[in-house]
DNA sequence: GTCTATATATAGATAGAC
DNA sequence: GTCTATCTATATATAGAC
């Protein structure tokens, strides 16, 4: 296995880890006992210790997200079919769970690597979906809302559905998403 | 001050933190600091430690919840007053992030107690919201959607609400809430 | 690249003075 | 009721063998 190969390694595992359970939640022996190794033997892969890689991780994240939204946008052809692609998107990645992010997990960073975190965060996840919105709604296809809120809410509900424990209904997780999104544009007494 | 007084303002102070900010991420002396006093001392009001105070906080919260949640429904004519009267109590409360909770704090206390405070969140916040839908799809008032997946995504909305930064927007909780409850009801497209 | 051993830092918990 | 001092446990990080 190349170096880059098994850094990617270390970094997958790292994400999974982090994205589902938080970063203070997460211990570095977690992650070691996952890729099968001691905890120190992660500083091998890892020298700039735990929040540095929280920190990579993260900003891999963002950047996959950010390519991730661009493509399945880009080859949709109506919104209602991007914001499907939008939703599928997110239910194939790792969690995010945006409360706990800027509740929690930042907290835990030095103030400027936060920052940062939320700006490319904004760029790569929040933006694209508000000008899914921001489109339709200059087209008339939707009424008058607020559309940061509208996004907010959005996220929200695909991140609800991803994180439905799946023995809790034998539905995919797809297949919830469509009759979310279908409450969310036809309403509930439609 | 009484005693029951003082232990009162230990468990709103733990509550505001811990349900904020996580288990983990809460320290004994971030919630002593609180307080104005030294770690050391919370032992005096919580001489379980974190694990029991985190527990007494979780149960007393969710018996709040289920009493607070009974009498706004009970107050409410209609469903759609129901509906907009428990996403107010929501509001006035600290917030409840259940992703975080299950995949977070529980991993953190003994897999029994976690069990048990599943179980009273289930019948204390749950339960309560599923009625209002099944009483009102029964009534035709809803299409027919699964309840249990409306509930959560109904829920995750409210709380998307509660944590958007007050910074982002010069509108009340309240105001987003409604707006946000108009569009479950009536759809974006409407 | 991974290990053991260990140093250091932090968090939880206890003892006893006041 | 709160304090200081301290113990223990856990987590992060480093050193050096293999």
């Amino acid at each position: 296995m190349s170096s880059s190969e098994s850094r990617e390694r270390v970094l997958d595992v790292a994400e999974k880890l982090f994205s589902t359970y938080g970063y203070a939640t997460v211990k570095l022996k977690d992650i070691a006992k996952a890729l099968g190794m001691r905890q120190a033997s992660l500083y091998y892969h890892a020298p700039g210790g735990k929040e540095e890689l929280y920190l990579e991780v993260m900003r891999r994240n963002m950047q996959r997200h950010r390519q991730g939204l661009e493509e399945a946008i880009a080859q949709a052809d109506d919104w209602q079919s991007q914001l499907q692609a939008v939703a599928y998107w997110f239910l194939s990645q790792p969690p995010m769970d945006f409360t706990r992010m800027i509740h929690s997990d930042l907290r835990a960073v030095h103030p400027e690597h936060a920052q940062h975190l939320i700006h490319i965060t904004y760029e790569a996840v929040l933006q694209p979906i508000e000008q899914i919105f921001e489109r339709c709604q200059a087209a008339g296809d939707i009424r008058a809302v607020d559309i940061k809120l509208l996004t907010g809410a959005f996220l929200s509900l695909i991140q609800a559905v991803h994180s439905v424990p799946q023995q809790w209904t034998n539905r995919s997780k797809e297949e919830m998403a469509d009759e979310v999104l279908d409450i969310l544009l036809h309403g509930l007494t439609a």
